[in-house]
DNA sequence: CAAAAAGATGTTATCAAAAACCTGTGAATA
DNA sequence: TATTCACAGGTTTTTGATAACATCTTTTTG
């Protein structure tokens, strides 16, 4: 469904936006363990998210990612769609080409609705909505 | 969200059911320029799905793969589930090893239900469902 | 029997995703 | 201002899925 990369970044920005809450910055290091993830990778990613403006990072000392009040409104479909882009909502799901309502393939019509469905799901998820939850200990970002 | 080997699978079991409708039996050769698939690809699919009885065969010359009655009731998910299994319906939506309902990811509960329709959907169109449309050319297994 | 077609098995090639590494550069603080 | 911390950026390696190919066996029809 989402590419691993996706689900890494999805993981270590709701960490850090949780972080975020308390104005805390942290450190690759630090997400890669909350998270249970390849350090290297994470700190690929979430370069790549800074660029993007989904994330924002301070260097040197007491330095690190974090988000701030806008970037806590973000969705998770804007990080999906910063790193998978659209694929998930318009590649066909019989992997043909060139798959529309015009030339649909056989399950075209129904893949649109789940797709919508996920879509709006995503959209309304944003990254600082699982603060709580996730302080309480009731939702898991590893194992 | 399907395997690339599932998506060949699924589309070469709608043709072979088109094609079973009239009781002809078709070859790989054949199936594999209907769905526009690598021939060696396609003939260890359909041989895996022949011995896990989800279509049949018939060596020698005017041999070939077809369906009976009961096999043209079979649905999607029956084919999803013998090539991916039920990885797509069990696995974690953010790739996390343990995630259930006693300790969710964050997006669990929603992927649920996400979950629970794509199932459905699968579960509901069965294979003989679009003999008629894939004859009218409204629907298309390949570009 | 000969030809045709699937069954079975194994090897190799290609490609993209995932993971790891290494050096550069800017910022903070003592 | 020097040191150190931590992100930035580029390069490389590894892995797994996909794809392609080859060979041989078994079965069935004509």
């Amino acid at each position: 469904m989402l590419s691993k990369t996706c689900e890494y970044a999805i993981r270590a920005m709701l960490f850090v936006a949780q972080k975020s809450k308390s104005g805390t910055k942290v450190g690759v290091k630090q997400i890669a363990k909350a998270i249970d993830s390849p350090e290297p990778f994470i700190a690929k990613i979430l370069q790549d998210l800074g660029k993007k403006g989904l994330v924002l990072s301070a260097k040197g000392p007491t330095g690190g990612f974090y988000l701030d009040k806008s970037g806590l409104e973000k969705s998770l479909a804007d990080v999906v769609n910063a790193i998978d882009g659209d694929r998930l909502f318009t590649d066909c799901g019989l992997g043909l080409k060139s798959c529309s309502a015009k030339m649909p393939c056989p399950v075209h019509h129904e893949f649109v609705k789940i797709r919508k469905d996920i879509k709006g799901m995503l959209q309304k998820a944003k990254l600082g909505d699982y603060n709580t939850a996730l302080e309480l200990g009731t939702k898991f970002l590893k194992r």
